[in-house]
Parts: C-alpha cells; sequence; structure tokens
DNA sequence: CTATGGCACGGATT
DNA sequence: AATCCGTGCCATAG
C-alpha cells in the first residue's frame, strides 16, 4: 500500500508496534470508543466527512476507490475481496433479531443494561426504591442474572427482605424477560408465566420439568425426564424443543440462531460482529466479500489546517503542538497498520475456510494460529491478539467467535454429530471411534466421549433412536 | 464384564 | 509461561 515518510523512525518503532498491537486486539466496539477519545483529546486529528461511492452508495475508508465496483471484471469468482468498511452503526443490516443489550461493560455510547431496565420499571417504582433497584442491576452479571443474595442486599441496605424481593420481580418482569434472576431456571420460569399470561399455549409439564429437571434436560436426558415426571420421552422431547425455542436461561444474551444450541457447551454469544462475510450482491453464487468494521463514518486524519498553524504560532506552545501532531500521526499510521495487517489475514482465512464458511462447521479446516503467522510473516501473538474476543458473521446470520476459525476438532465433532445422527442403534463410543477412524479421523475412544459431551450427546445407553430435529 | 465419566499427565498451542 | 487438548488409567454404574 502506501508508506508514509520515515524520519524517526528508529525510536518511533516501539511505539509504533506496541500500539499496533493494542488496536489489533480491539473489537469493533472497543476502537469505537478509542477513536472518539483520540479525537477528542488531540486537536490535530480530524475525521473527514464520509465518502460514497457514487455506484453502490457504500461508505468508503479514505481516498481509495470503492473496492467492490471498481473490482477488475478479470477476477475470477472464487477471489474474495477483502475490504475495511466503515460503518458508524457497525450494526449490519443484515436480518439478526438485534435486542438492545450490550453486555459489555465498556459502553458508555450505548445505554447499558441496567438503565435500560431501570428505565423500564421506572414507572412502577416507588421512588424510595430507586437506589435500591439501581443497586440489584449493577450486580447482574454478564448473563443477566443476579449475583448476590437478596438477604445480604437487605441487610446492607437495612429494608425488609420482602422488599427486595419485590423489587426483584419487577425487575424479572422488564425486558429481557427473566432478567436479575438468581439461576438460570428461575428467569426460566418467570419466562414461562408471561407467556402464559399472554396466551401462549405452555406444555403443561413444563414448570415441572424446569423446576426438577434443569440438569438432565440441558444434558438431553430425555429418559431420565420423562420417568420423573411420570409421562413419555416423547412428551419430554416436545417439552424439550418447546423450551429450546421459546426460553432464554441466561436473560441478557440475546438468542438468535439456532435456540437448541442453548443447552449446548457454553457457546460464546456475541451481538455485534467485527468482521462480516457475505455474497455480493446477497447472490450465493457471488464471490465472498469480507468486510472488516471500522467503526467510524468517515476517514481520519491529520488536519492540515493544524499542521499549517503550527508554524505561525507562538514559540512556547510550538512543541505542546507538535507533540500532538507526532501523536496524531503515529495513531493515523498504527490504524492503517491494523487494517492492513486485518486485511492480509482475512485473505488467507477467507481462501483457507471458505469451505467452512460456505456449507458449516464440517468443512472446517484445522489451522493453528502459529501457522498462519508464519504464512503471513508476522508474530503469532499478533494472530492470537487479532483473533481472540472478536465475531464475525457468516453469510448464513450467524455470529461466530473467530477462534471458531482455528478449532482443531470442529470437523470431527460434526462427523460425530452426523454418524450419530443418521444410527440406527446407538453406537458405544468404541465403536464411534472406530467408524471415525475408517473416515480418517484417528481419535481414542476417551476423546469420542469428550467430543460427545461438548456436543451435548447422551452417551449410548441412554440414547434411542427418537432424535429427531426441526 | 462393558461402557462411561473423572483425574491427571505430557505435549502442543497461544 | 500459561493454557488447552488428547489420552491413558482407574473407579463406578449398569
Amino acid at each position: 500500500m502506501f508508506q508514509l515518510q520515515n524520519q524517526s523512525t528508529r525510536h518511533l518503532t516501539t511505539a509504533h508496534l506496541a500500539q499496533t498491537m493494542t488496536l489489533l486486539s480491539l473489537t469493533a466496539e472497543e476502537l469505537h470508543q478509542k477513536i472518539e477519545s483520540e479525537l477528542a483529546s488531540n486537536p490535530a486529528l480530524e475525521m473527514v466527512e464520509e465518502r460514497r461511492c457514487p455506484s453502490c452508495n457504500r461508505l468508503l475508508q479514505s481516498s481509495e476507490p470503492c473496492p467492490i465496483c471498481s473490482r477488475p471484471k478479470t477476477l475470477e469468482s472464487t477471489d474474495p475481496i477483502v475490504f475495511i468498511s466503515p460503518r458508524e452503526d457497525f450494526v449490519s443490516g443484515s436480518p439478526i433479531p438485534q435486542e438492545d443489550l450490550p453486555e459489555d461493560n465498556i459502553g458508555a455510547a450505548t445505554e447499558d443494561l441496567p438503565t435500560y431496565v431501570l428505565r423500564q420499571i421506572a414507572p412502577e417504582l416507588d421512588p424510595g426504591d430507586r437506589a435500591l433497584a439501581a443497586y440489584l442491576l449493577t450486580h447482574l452479571d454478564e448473563d443477566g442474572l443476579l449475583q448476590v443474595s437478596l438477604i445480604e442486599v437487605a441487610q446492607y441496605h437495612h429494608v425488609l427482605v420482602s422488599r427486595v424481593e419485590s423489587i426483584k420481580r419487577l425487575i424479572q418482569h422488564a425486558e429481557p424477560i427473566g432478567v436479575g434472576s438468581a439461576t438460570p431456571e428461575e428467569a426460566m420460569l418467570i419466562q414461562l408465566e408471561v407467556l402464559a399470561a399472554e396466551n401462549i399455549p405452555v406444555p403443561p409439564l413444563a414448570v415441572q420439568a424446569i423446576e426438577k429437571g434443569m440438569s438432565l434436560l440441558s444434558r438431553h436426558q430425555y429418559s431420565e425426564l420423562a420417568h420423573i415426571l411420570k409421562t413419555s420421552p416423547k412428551n419430554v422431547q416436545e417439552i424439550a424443543n418447546f423450551i429450546g425455542n421459546n426460553l432464554n436461561p441466561f436473560p441478557a444474551r440475546s438468542h438468535w440462531g439456532d435456540s437448541r444450541e442453548s443447552a449446548k457447551s457454553e457457546e460464546q454469544v456475541f451481538h455485534r460482529p467485527d468482521i462480516v462475510i457475505n455474497h455480493l450482491n446477497e447472490d450465493p453464487l457471488g464471490p465472498l466479500v469480507v468486510e472488516i468494521i471500522m467503526p467510524i463514518s468517515g476517514t481520519l486524519r491529520i488536519n492540515p489546517m493544524f499542521r499549517q498553524a503550527t508554524k505561525e504560532i507562538h514559540e512556547e506552545k510550538v512543541d505542546d503542538w507538535k507533540n500532538a501532531l507526532e501523536r496524531a500521526s503515529l495513531f493515523v499510521k498504527c490504524l492503517q497498520q491494523r487494517n492492513h495487517t486485518m486485511e492480509r489475514l482475512m485473505m488467507r482465512i477467507a481462501g483457507l475456510q471458505k469451505e467452512f464458511i460456505l456449507h458449516g462447521e464440517g468443512d472446517l479446516k484445522p489451522v493453528t494460529r502459529a501457522q498462519l503467522a508464519k504464512e503471513l510473516e508476522v508474530h503469532e501473538s499478533t494472530i492470537s491478539r487479532a483473533v481472540s474476543n472478536k465475531a464475525i458473521q457468516l453469510p448464513n446470520g450467524r455470529i461466530v467467535p473467530f477462534a471458531k476459525f482455528f478449532d482443531r476438532s470442529l470437523h470431527i465433532r460434526t462427523a460425530l454429530q452426523v454418524i450419530i445422527a443418521a444410527e440406527t442403534k446407538p453406537y458405544s463410543d468404541t465403536e464411534l471411534a472406530e467408524l471415525l477412524a475408517g473416515m480418517d479421523y484417528h481419535v481414542a475412544r476417551r476423546t469420542v466421549a469428550k467430543y460427545r459431551a461438548m456436543e451435548g450427546i447422551l452417551p449410548a445407553h441412554l440414547r434411542h433412536k427418537t432424535v429427531n430435529r426441526s
């Protein structure tokens, strides 16, 4: 691309590298914050107004031509297009049910969960209880569950437990419903209650199922549960489906995509992608377009007026200004560096994992960060930082952690799922291991068991051939 | 006796 | 240096 002049490079380089590293590891949201604050604190920086591509109306970064429209026609449709995509909203316009639930505590810009809930319940809240409610709300964990015991709160604030309880109830009925519960079970029960109040048919045994058999439920031990509830496994299956589709054990997490994974071993949930992969013009046959989100609506650069003015001001201020200029230029340089690295990384990833992006988990190729680092000629930690804490939105609308691209066993696990989904008689772990070996996936029996657990699949003896799914 | 889950160790990855 | 992951060994349940 383009380099800036290197005048006093030597000692700058370390600072440069350090800052580029930091920027790399930032999430889109965090980057947004960072840029805002830098912009506010340094007068030498300015944001020039947004530029849009005349033909596709896409926001553009810097003065380069639109990466999509100016794409040479000679490119094969197999080549992914990777580019930096500035967006103010940095939420894609795709059909993902986004709820206004920032779960990260970094959001000074957006409304956070506590205030969001507080606002809702304010009308019904006795003003005197406001502080109490606020206290409760600030003690939610990232899943929206209450982490302190009511009794402690009551003692701490010198009020009756019953009063705290009633406030808690108020909170629980606010959006997202169930927030402020002490346990996932409790949250789900509240959600059931609300559903019932809205005349939505709720399976009769759902309440008991959650109360008595949550652990069984989450482990898919339906036959066991059926026994306890004195009903048929089929019925339990239905209840489980209902619960999976309509309830959310962690109120603060939005539940898009397949909710049946809710019981699966913890899959981290993001609401905002840092990178969006799509097909060109939504055309499934078109080449892949990889957008690296830049959470700004224009181009960041050094204010030329400022530079100009540096020459004409009073002596004693010159140093300050020079300093500001220096910082500003370092910052934009680092930002460019970051973007460049991101581009290269995504280019490679998109090529490597295209099958995975297109067809799903079975086609993931096991790639390690170290390998990639070697190919791109960067330090391993660079890749690690670039990957961690970031989320990617796939063409099918799902948002997955970037780290998933480096999962070494995902393809085997999906193969395992496929085998089990198609089995007629429940295979034992040993048999499964053999079957997998036949597919060139050589893993030990013990490992099969672990994979099963990860996928939330029952052991053979508890597994009937009732495993079907919508 | 067979099938699984738990603990812990060693090597690979980050 | 810290962490993750695959495995082997052993205890336990059926």
